[in-house]
DNA sequence: AATAGCCCCAACCGCCTACAA
DNA sequence: GTTGTAGGCGGTTGGGGCTAT
């Protein structure tokens, strides 16, 4: 949404002209607000505001600069890279939306802060769970981050920016988002096999993609292993408890839906029934889980569909 | 075609911290 | 050590656009 086009609804005729303007801004100010930074720099928010004529507050001017005009602001929808990322820094920082935007060279802080508001808590809302708790961050991560990885890995044949072959592995975790976001500035020169290593966490895109037709494993500290994973003795460890959404894509009558959207990578909508709730993922020990979904995986996902009743006869 | 409801995002607000006087 | 100011951050809101009915 361009505000450019927008009319500033504050303004009147009767209006004081030495009133700070507010609402959103018109083509005329962001001209001036780029050309006075072209000719002094930005910085220096409140002289800014005062002297290039601008009638609006430094900080407004500051939130315009960085949010929208300034000329590395990406535009457009975040990537499944981007958004494995987001998922994964916030697990590792909360709401330290700069610190994660830090992370993500020209997405602001502002932008993560509403997809995380807009997409992932809307989740949240329909499981009728805190963002915060840990049965949510278990279906993120066992769910969520491992169809975005899949997601990556499909395309990796491949003209995903942030994937990249893995000479890091193993690096302390904070230099591995460094890492990633210096292979989002330069596009990578590789084919797409290897593997992501964020937060510790090695996100082996080879072994993604054989498990179509197996499973994965996941664990609260980690995504995928970093070794290749073996999937029969995977899914023989007893303390594994059976997977809720094994019955996701069984039921041709399910009421309830874990719905990614194809093109936006997001997991569209919960649509559960009842007062069920996601408390059924926070009995796994030690935050365990254990994902058989191979369908969910293999199928073009549009939507997967399981019934609540199986879901939770499955976990008690 | 009209409209009600929802979604998304730009912009604002209040608080906090750093720093200079 | 205190005070004032600027900048930065996270939370919240308002309104345009989209979708369903």
């Amino acid at each position: 949404m361009s505000s450019n086009t927008k009319s500033l609804s504050s303004t009147s005729c009767s209006e004081d002209e030495s009133e700070l303007r507010r609402g959103p801004w018109t083509l005329e100010e962001d001209t001036l607000l780029i050309q006075y930074i072209a000719r002094h720099g930005e910085g220096r928010w409140n002289l800014l505001a005062k002297r290039s004529g601008l009638r609006r507050t430094g900080k407004s001017c500051r939130l315009r600069w960085l949010n929208y005009l300034k000329p590395d602001v990406k535009r457009g929808n975040l990537s499944p890279e981007e958004q494995l990322l987001i998922l994964d820094l916030h697990s590792k920082w909360g709401n330290r939306w700069s610190k994660i935007a830090q992370y993500l060279p020209g997405r602001t802080d502002n932008e993560i802060k509403n997809y995380w508001r807009t997409r992932v808590q809307k989740q949240a809302r329909h499981l009728k769970v805190d963002t915060n708790s840990t049965e949510f961050q278990n279906i993120i991560r066992c769910f969520w981050m491992p169809r975005l990885l899949q997601k990556i890995g499909g395309e990796s044949s491949f003209s995903s920016p942030m994937l990249i072959q893995n000479p890091m592995a193993l690096q302390p975790l904070d230099n591995v988002s460094q890492h990633l976001t210096a292979a989002t500035a330069s596009p990578p020169q590789i084919p797409g096999q290897g593997a992501l290593n964020m937060s510790g966490t090695i996100y082996n895109l080879d072994s993604i993609q054989k498990q179509n037709a197996e499973s994965v494993f996941c664990t609260s500290s980690c995504i995928l292993p970093s070794e290749p994973i073996d999937m029969p003795k995977m899914s023989q460890i007893p303390e594994c408890p059976p997977s809720p959404f094994h019955a996701i894509l069984n039921n041709d009558n399910a009421k309830g839906g874990f719905c990614v959207d194809d093109n936006s990578y997001d997991i569209e909508a919960f649509n559960l029934q009842g007062s069920v709730s996601a408390q059924g993922f926070a009995g796994n020990s030690a935050g365990d889980c254990y994902v058989a979904e191979s369908n969910w995986l293999d199928s073009d996902f549009s939507c997967g569909m399981w019934s609540m009743d199986e879901l939770w006869q499955s976990r008690s």
